[in-house]
DNA sequence: AAATAAATTTAGACAAGACTAAAAATATTG
DNA sequence: CAATATTTTTAGTCTTGTCTAAATTTATTT
């Protein structure tokens, strides 16, 4: 089908894409990919000679059908192998980006399909992220940022923005987890940073933090 | 570490070994790759030059000790995969080999540890292959091919020598099964064949057969 | 022990995917 | 709007792993 190098320009344009819906820039896409602007250039001319992109000179790249499409499997694959990691091999949520990055270009329908069977259709992966089924559908929540909320308003801490391994044992390290709830009881206008509860405990946060966990508000 | 290439060409040698002591030579390596005798011979260079084989020039290659040590870590995982397909996901023994192929590769001890552990640490993989530990030991059964045994004789199934789709379904179809007793009731010396009995059915099966079978005697 | 056959290696080429340096196009600014 | 800055593309090179064709070495026959 197509290469792993292939599958990942797919990913990051199609992640890219909900920030640059005009089309996503070359350098916007070598800054993902941490690769060259010339070798962006490079491979979109391929990925549009599959027709898995569409492309004009210096205006930017967008997915295809075809191409969101096979992005969309690649995503789902990744987020139903970290959801196996955590949930059955007892990885801790930090732990399995790197491997899912692997496991996310493992070739066959059957397995894909079975492991949903296996994990029970789950719809999120563990940092929060839906889950695309089988047929490519997936639900985005209507969450926003612990950042927007205001003194004394309160939501349910439902997934994180940034899943770098330093931020989400920063988050274990203050018993932030997904499911809880948080309270805002101070914001500091000058630098953003908050005073919460969560679970009885007080923390403060900074803007950096706020900024980068999603909640729902009830 | 190594590229899949690298892993694949280690894992051929591996088990080329076994029936090439001496040394396992260009065209054999090449027929086992399913690639030309001048690319073995190129990877060849390559391999020897991280000192994961010993070649020298016409004389075949054999693994290093680090070569061993790696070409057994792929070949755990691939036996460890493809228990996990058939015990967790339901796979038929029959298609889960071309799925491991690609599995063995994926790089991560702790995703090979937490594997193992979560299956149970399985001794045997669904072709009756002896999954290596974390240390790189298994045992090698000391099983025989059916076709060795004689009028009236009989033992357990414990094995396939030919692990094609096209064999595994042809066990299938006729029931035969990893665990079951064989008894030879009749041996043609003409062209091998027997007419064996198996789970009180009798059931006649052609030397080729006989000769990819694997069974343990009491 | 030549002569021939078979196995192996070398030489040179190619595709994928990356890079650097330079050129070209587009955007921004005075 | 012309000058400058930024972005993007092109040109040429490199590495990995493959190939074909030719040369070389080893094995087998007469
Ligand atoms: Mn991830
Ligand atoms: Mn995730
Ligand atoms: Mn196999
Ligand atoms: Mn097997």
């Amino acid at each position: 089908m197509f290469s792993f190098s292939e599958e990942n320009y797919l990913k990051a344009i199609f992640h890219l894409e909900k920030k640059y819906q005009a089309g996503v820039s070359t350098n916007a896409l070598a800054e993902e990919m941490e690769t060259k602007a010339s070798s962006v250039t490079d491979m979109i001319k391929k990925l549009s000679e599959k027709e898995l992109v569409v492309y004009k000179k210096y205006q930017g790249v967008k997915l295809s059908e075809l191409g969101k499409k096979t992005a969309i499997q690649v995503v789902r694959k990744h987020r139903l192998w970290e959801y196996f990691l955590v949930e059955k091999l007892d990885f801790n949520w930090d732990e399995v980006h790197d491997i899912a990055e692997q496991l996310e270009h493992i070739k066959s329908e059957k397995l894909t399909r079975e492991l949903d069977k296996f994990l029970g259709f789950p719809k999120r992966d563990p940092h929060g992220d839906p889950i695309p089924d089988a047929e490519g559908n997936f639900s985005v929540a209507n969450k926003m940022l612990l950042a927007e909320l205001d003194k004394d308003e309160k939501g349910i801490c439902v997934g994180v923005k940034d899943s770098s391994s330093e931020f989400l044992r920063f988050l274990d390290k203050n018993n932030i987890s997904l499911g809880k709830e948080i309270k805002v009881l101070e914001k500091e206008a000058f630098d953003g940073s908050m005073l919460i509860v969560i679970e009885e405990r007080e923390l403060r946060i900074s803007q950096l933090i706020s900024n980068n966990l999603y909640i729902k508000t009830q």
